[in-house]
RNA sequence: GGUCGGUUGGCCGAGUGGCUAGGCAUCGGUCUGCAAAACCGGGUACGGCGGUUCGAAUCCGCCACCGACCUCCA
């Protein structure tokens, strides 16, 4: 280990030392998305968060098993909507398609984006509908242990009953008593005790498509079931790490607390770490604000709000410019520096590649190191550790410049620096090179023509060439002995 | 209305009771046939009003404003 890692738990409100329940071991598990539409911006921040973190708790050492769920039973669209329609069926009436056609379609569109962006897979990925019977078997230990009852074909958690006995609102800081007092009483029908009870199994209405059977009713999972039970399955009753949005917190992991606490005695997660939101110009992103982007259309620069398009490691780099409890907003000027940091970060890498040693260092390089891992384990301060990155881009370039020496034992230091920080745990990697070599060979062609043609002063020529591949999106970047170039659109 | 969080320089975004965050932009310079690229360097900051303190942007109080959650949401 390389030092203690703090992380800052939801429940506590503290940064809290990071001490595995058994180590080596760690298991850590991640709210994954709904898949019923494209994966969004919104996907993209615990995704990279938590790959950090699983990234990083590796890197330590931990052996981690990291489970990411995929919801492919849509939550309820409108809970006091009698239709009792959820995401999943609705869009697949919209689209004349099977519910699985949806789940299929959206899940493969989350991988890919989840793959451009670099994140690595998560260990286990269960999905709720593979897991009806685990489901059906929490809700019916509820209803045997008296937190739970039948009405009509649905099961409802009693969330009074378990108030009286634990405490509901313990992570979100709710109390149920000035809930009740600062809420209006729903209108119309329902067939629920408590106002605040949710369902742990609902009967299905006739046109709902998705439904299993069970001795209640033909119907389908409650909302916050499915973690409950795949998290415990997976990592068992009591495991390290919970991670998810903000806006999870309530009542989604309020709830999953209430559901393991009633069934088990007591609550499975030790350290609850939440990735704050995104916002888009200052704004929430969210379809009615007409915001809404989705990863692809960032990656292609598709949506009208762009002025062009961000690549996904731009995307991730920007993401881990802020830290993660922190609110982050995304607009086009914001991005558009994020990028040119990057591409200063990974040419100073480059240029790290041909640096001369000497004999001595004239520069300070250590402690760059540690001030990284520091950040690191202060609750994943990246920004901090990024900014002692620039520090070293600094001093490669001065270097380069010859107005300062490393010896190469500091070279390779800070060629480790770089290897670890912002390729194993950053997970940033270098633009596309070439497809192929043919093409490397006929620009390099292309290049030395210019070359000569320059020796010679024949500067149509040589602008010629210079602006034609600049129209094809390649950069030519003359340097004092030869040139350079870059694939920039 | 309730709960929680925030307000930092042109923009994004860290942080600490006294010591330059960093990136982008801007300005100056180096380089260059020109341009771009690349590099170096400089400046501008901590919402308002009180208080604690030798000293606060950092702690406390009040006010203003913004946001998240309270319904599905990453």
């Amino acid at each position: 280990m390389k030092s203690a890692l703090y992380l800052y738990n939801t429940i506590s409100r503290k940064k809290e030392m990071f001490e595995p329940l058994a180590p080596p071991f760690v298991g850590m598990y991640v709210c994954g998305p709904t898949v019923y539409s494209e994966a969004h911006l919104g996907h993209a921040r615990p995704a990279v968060t938590f790959d950090l973190l699983y990234r990083y708790l590796m890197h330590l050492g931990y052996q981690v098993r990291y489970v990411r769920n995929i919801t492919d039973v849509g939550h309820l669209e409108n809970e006091v909507d009698d239709s009792g329609e959820d995401k999943i069926s609705r869009k697949a009436r919209q689209e004349n398609l099977e519910p699985m056609e949806v789940v299929q379609k959206y899940m493969n569109s989350y991988h890919t984006a989840m793959e451009k962006l670099n994140t690595l897979p998560p260990s286990i990925e269960p999905r709720a509908t593979g897991h009806i019977i685990e489901q059906q078997q929490l809700a019916e230990r509820l209803i045997s242990k008296g937190y739970a009852y039948e009405v009509n074909g649905s099961v409802y958690f009693d969330v009074e009953k378990y108030d009286s006995m634990h405490s509901y609102g313990i992570l979100s800081g709710r109390v149920l008593e000035d809930m009740r007092a600062n809420s209006r009483a729903l209108e119309g029908q329902d067939e629920k005790r408590g106002q605040f009870d949710f369902a742990l199994w609902k009967k299905a209405s006739p046109d709902h498509i998705m439904r299993w059977p069970s001795k209640w009713s033909d119907g389908f999972p409650g909302w916050h079931l499915e973690c409950s039970v795949m998290s415990t399955k997976y990592l068992g009753d009591t495991f390290d790490i919970h991670g998810g949005g903000m806006d999870l917190i309530f009542p989604h992991h309020e709830c999953e607390i209430a559901q393991s606490t009633a069934s088990q005695g007591h609550s499975p997660v030790r350290y609850w770490v939440h990735n704050n939101m995104v916002t888009i110009n200052g704004q929430k992103m969210a379809r009615s604000f007409g915001n809404f982007i989705t990863l692809e259309e960032l990656f292609t620069g598709s949506h009208k709000m762009l002025v062009q398009a961000y690549s996904p490691m731009t995307i991730r780099f920007f993401m881990l410019q802020a830290h993660y409890r922190s609110t982050l907003d995304f607009s086009n000027e914001a991005l558009l520096a994020a990028s040119l940091g990057l591409q200063k970060l990974l040419t100073a890498e480059r240029t790290l590649a041909s640096l001369k040693p000497s004999d001595e260092s004239t520069a300070d390089i250590r402690g760059l190191s540690k001030k990284c891992y520091d950040a690191m384990n202060d609750d994943l301060n990246t920004p901090v550790a990024i900014a002692q990155l620039f520090d070293a881009v600094r001093i490669i370039n001065l270097v380069n410049d010859g107005k300062e020496k490393l010896s190469a034992a500091d070279i390779t230091s800070v060629k480790e620096l770089f290897k670890v920080f912002v390729h194993d745990l950053f997970g940033l990697k270098a633009g596309e090179s070439v497809g192929n070599d043919k093409l490397a060979g006929v620009l390099q062609l292309l290049l030395d023509m210019r070359q000569e043609a320059k020796a010679r002063q024949e500067w149509s020529v040589s602008d010629r060439i210079r602006d034609r591949l600049s129209e094809l999106g390649i950069t030519v970047k003359d340097r004092k002995d030869g040139c350079d170039w870059e694939i920039t659109a």
